[in-house]
DNA sequence: AAAGTGACTATCA
DNA sequence: ATGATAGCCACTT
């Protein structure tokens, strides 16, 4: 990846890829770790293409409310509920109920 | 180069 | 409280 141009992607990849286990976080704070705070869609378009990726653990990156919105998205059937209950995440009906409890940001962990 | 799309977020009704 | 609309930035065509 000498090219620059997707560079913004490698940065989501790479903090995703820093997402502790057992915890999720949301596009807008990866977004806003990047230095753009608006970006939200484009990190979920990053995530759309992690998966090119399988570094890249999309299933630990939700919504604002906690809330599996890309769920459908992912290519295999192993669900990301699964994925996150096994990880110590209560999922219910497609959203996280102990997010607080789990949300990880980049910009407070990270950005230190 | 311009227009369209999208796994989001915030605000208004 | 939920539902619809606008704003946002980067990628694709």
């Amino acid at each position: 990846m000498a090219k620059d141009h997707t560079n913004f992607f490698n940065n989501v990849y790479e903090v995703v890829r820093l997402i502790p286990h057992g915890r999720v976080t949301s596009y807008g704070a990866i977004g806003h770790y990047l230095g753009s705070k608006g970006s939200a869609r484009v990190v979920g378009w990053a995530m759309n293409a992690s998966h090119i990726m399988d570094d890249v653990p999309a299933h630990r990156v939700v919504n604002r409310a906690g809330v599996l919105t890309g769920k459908h998205h992912f290519d295999t059937v192993n669900p990301m509920q699964e994925r996150l209950e096994a990880e110590g995440v209560i999922v219910v009906n497609d959203k996280i109920q102990n997010l607080k409890e789990v949300y990880w940001d980049p910009t407070e962990e990270l950005a230190l």
